[in-house]
RNA sequence: CGGGGAGUAGCUCAGCCUGGUAGAGCACUACGUUCGGGACGUAGGGGCCGGAGGUUCGAAUCCUCUCUCCCCGACCA
């Protein structure tokens, strides 16, 4: 993509409203727009990070067998009454009404919906297990919306659903999840700790949540220390195996928010130069709920003996848009941003350092046409800017590396390949650089 | 939902107290000089001063109502 066609409305100055640092830079790098208080709108940029995330995420889901389909956002109150959710979901749900005066919502979990097509369609045992999960806008009034895209309104979740003939298998497809969700955080990059958690207004016996360590994070965090030098996509699984003894591994250290927190257990179970305090942000939550839906819905399946049970579920949630602004906090300098490289919008940022300069326009039009040819991802940065400008807004944006592009080096037939995490220049041929780049590793 | 704050150019903000031709910096357009870490000069374009009422000869400014946004707390993928 070059610049200077490309949508791409950075700031030199923050935005006032912006607090921190994830907000800051989505608005400063051009990602989003605020709509309205907790709504925005997804730009270029900020929709290609997006939706790799998702795509990463689509990938674990379907490795463990879960299949996607697409669930409306406007649903009919009559199915939440039926789950008697209608009136104890509170203020958080947007209600709305139809020209006819029917009642909807515009969902913030879909639950009933899912359990309704199950029950719809599912009459025997012999066609569990299943788990279907969509990746779709959610809506939840929250009372204060804040910090950008990580608590906002309308965000866009990854929402899955297993159904099982009984709690045995229910936890199967529990673990399975963990496991994938264990997977895909590590995939975008992030060390993620699962938590014990409350259930909340979902309810069940069962539940993690999945957080992730920032500085900025909302909440404290102590957890034992080898949680950060797990490698867990190092670790092979056999999907049909029970995965107990992994989820368990994972479990049975030390890990708690603040709010569970036990001082003692945390100095008792870890010893002290083990033992990390850090902020933390929550970006999946995963539940067993049993039949808390499948029976006041009606999802049952015959058994084997003949007889009618309810079906065991369970629901696990990863909010999308939320991991944007997570991997910001967890990834970035006063510059700006810092991306992974699997969620990088762009793989290279190519900088011609002088616009106009016939050598330099020569030099760079070869190397973005070698680069794309190789489906190397390439933002090609061919304004007529000076050089300040053209650096501070490809640190901002963040892209993994830096291709340079300037009548010095070409002089002596080298171009500078910048690592935005690292910094470390390399001044090499233009050959080099491309091999370097097209190969998986710059 | 309690408490605080703010709405003036695309962005950051001044002006308001004490009513009298709507401003600055950045951004944008043109030209020139520049050109390896957000250059400089000259000339431009851009505003229903959040909205509605009111007071007044006259309102960005004073009064009333209202909408929106932000921050702190309690709650949340």
């Amino acid at each position: 993509m070059r610049l200077s066609q490309y949508f791409l409305p950075t700031l030199k100055e923050t935005p006032s409203e912006a607090q921190i640092a994830s907000h800051r830079l989505m608005l400063r790098a051009g990602m989003v727009r605020q709509a309205s208080a907790g709504i925005y709108s997804w730009l270029p940029l900020g929709l290609r990070v997006m939706k790799k995330i998702e795509q990463i995420v689509r990938e674990e889901q379907n490795a463990t067998g879960a299949q996607e389909v697409l669930m409306p956002t406007i649903q009919s109150a009559d199915l939440w009454r039926q789950s008697a959710r209608y009136d104890g979901y509170g203020k958080e749900m947007l209600r709305i009404t139809d020209r006819h005066d029917r009642e909807m919502l515009y969902g913030p979990t879909n639950e009933e919906q899912i359990t309704e097509i199950f029950s719809g369609s599912v009459r025997s045992y012999k066609d569990l297990p299943l788990n279907l999960y969509h990746i779709q806008w959610k809506f939840r009034d929250e009372v204060r919306p804040r910090f950008g895209v990580m608590r906002g309104r309308e965000f866009l979740m990854k929402d899955a659903y297993s159904f099982d003939i009984d709690a045995e298998q229910g936890r199967k497809a529990y673990n399975k999840m963990f496991v994938a969700y264990l997977r895909t955080y590590a995939r975008l990059g992030l060390k993620a700790i699962p938590m014990q958690a409350d259930t909340g207004p979902i309810g069940g016996d069962l539940s993690h949540e999945f957080i992730i360590l920032a500085d900025t994070g909302e909440s404290e965090v102590f957890c034992h220390q080898d949680f950060l030098n797990r490698d867990v996509l190092a670790e092979e699984f056999d999907e049909e195996s029970d995965l107990q003894p992994v989820v368990d591994s994972w479990t049975s250290i030390y890990a708690a928010t603040d709010e569970q927190h036990d001082p003692a257990r945390f100095e008792s179970e870890v010893p002290a130069d083990k033992r990390v305090s850090a902020r933390g942000i929550e970006v999946g939550h995963i539940f067993f709920f049993g039949d808390k839906y499948s029976k006041p819905l009606g999802a049952s399946v015959s058994t084997p003996e003949g007889g009618d049970v309810a079906v065991q579920m369970g629901s696990y949630g990863i909010g999308v848009s939320r991991l944007v602004g997570g991997i910001i906090e967890a990834s970035h300098d006063d510059k700006g941003i810092i991306w992974p490289d699997s969620v990088a919008p762009f793989k290279v940022g190519l900088i011609n350092l002088r616009a106009g300069d016939v050598a330099c326009e020569a030099a760079c039009e070869e190397i973005y046409a070698k680069l794309e040819k190789a489906g190397v991802e390439t933002l090609y940065d061919d304004r007529d800017d000076r050089a300040g400008a053209k650096f501070a807004r490809m640190d901002l944006i963040g892209l993994p590396w830096q291709l340079i592009v300037g009548p010095r080096g070409l002089k002596n037939g080298v171009v500078e390949l910048k690592s935005r995490r690292t910094e470390e220049r390399d001044e090499i041929s233009i050959d080099e650089a491309l091999s370097r780049l097209s190969a998986g590793q710059a």
